[in-house]
DNA sequence: GAGAATCAATCAATCACTTGATTGAGAAGC
DNA sequence: GCTTCTCAATCAAGTGATTGATTGATTCTC
């Protein structure tokens, strides 16, 4: 029994995989390269994924499942009790992903291999949606649940996707943004500001008064994150 | 002095490389493929372009100036007389260019293109930046800037990222958001829709009354696009 | 417990094929 | 008789995939 066993050839290739395909995209890197990085022979792409199309396939959906990807959604988990609890949260997490989108780290590959699966989708695809992109708009939805009463469900999900659109458009357009005006450092502080805007930009697009929008920032401390 | 005659040929090359380029990505679309679909001579890449990279950042300034990919945005150059009238220039526009964007026209590919830019920039970056989303930010923070009195700059310049995050999130993300929930057939209603969330989500996030925002929405028809 | 057999895993060498680019000749316009 | 442009043919280099041999650890047989 070797599925038990770590592989770490068949590790050190979804490793490769998803930072070279991530970079430059599925046809751009060669098998070679590939298994350079990897410290791997090119028969080895064959042998434990059948094709380089496996090896993409099967990279984006780990990169989907990747401890460390999902935990600025574990904000979203921590029990709110009120309104005024939502809203903190919802600023906590908005300072946590924009943090860990724009921070270019390791998890940076992982978003750009979904990012590049919504551009030219793959038959990675379900798993994307349904272990990756449908939960988290649920998650979001439901995290804002109360802070738009009236709204209904197709009503909550827009709302959700207009979240997620401000915070991606950041880390998308990056390479723009850098070149029209600030906040164009993409420091600790510029994403700070970021982050807080989109989070009173959002609260006062959601309805809520200003005595709440204000509250939200003073107690979002008291959301974390999971050990970091 | 050929640069004022048609040729067709270098026009056919930049019109087959923009829609095969933006469709598949740089790496993936070959020489042979791009001049078939061109009606053109493998040779002509290095005789017009010099390579198929020149051919490339060719396409993707040409795309940025494109006549009708920027129409959307002409709606935004109409002078609004007050508040009440940015609030449903405003409205106009993102109905607008959500249509454009969405569904799916010939528009859309030079769209494709920009954003295959920014997951990876090229060469054309500084023409792209300075011909299109500089422009375009400063046109979508000065038609905003009635709406939301006090902000400074920097401030305008974040929600006019916000918005434009917003409307992107839906062009980008269409292929996850069709399996998520509805809205998602993306046709006129649902486009319809979508624009208007955004349109009243962003008006609140401004910080605009209720009573704006509704009266925008019996406006906004005020403000027509260019001779479609 | 010694030896034989089995199996997953890795390797260098090589396959047929495609890649982007170049060439020199020739066609078309003025 | 120029220049501008297009063409089929060809180039070296690289493509993903396959092969048969080899390794090393595990398992089976007696």
């Amino acid at each position: 029994m070797s599925s038990e066993r770590p592989q770490p050839t068949r590790q050190a290739l979804l490793d490769a995989a998803e930072a070279l395909f991530a970079a430059r995209g599925f046809a751009d890197v060669g098998n070679r390269e590939l298994v350079a990085k990897a410290g791997a022979n090119v028969a080895a792409i064959t042998y434990h994924f059948g094709s380089k199309r496996g090896l993409y396939v099967e990279a984006v959906r780990r990169s989907c499942l990747r401890p460390g990807a999902q935990d600025s959604w574990e904000i979203l988990r921590q029990p709110a009790r009120d309104a005024e609890g939502a809203a903190a949260r919802l600023v906590a997490f908005l300072r946590h992903v924009l943090t860990r989108m724009l921070a270019d780290s390791e998890l940076a590959s992982g978003t750009v291999l979904i990012l590049r699966e919504a551009i030219r989708p793959s038959e990675a695809l379900p798993d994307v949606v349904e272990g990756f992109t449908r939960p988290h708009e649920e998650l979001l939805a439901a995290g804002i649940a109360p802070l738009a009463a009236g709204a209904g469900e197709d009503e909550l999900r827009l709302a959700a996707r207009s979240l997620l659109g401000q915070v991606l458009v950041h880390r998308i357009y990056r390479p723009f943004f850098q070149r029209h005006g600030p906040p164009n450092q993409y420091d600790a502080a510029d994403v700070r500001r970021i982050a807080d805007h989109i989070a009173r930009f959002s609260l006062r697009g959601l309805g809520c008064d200003e005595a709440l929008v204000s509250g939200a920032f003073e107690r979002a401390a008291e959301f974390e994150a999971p050990e970091a």
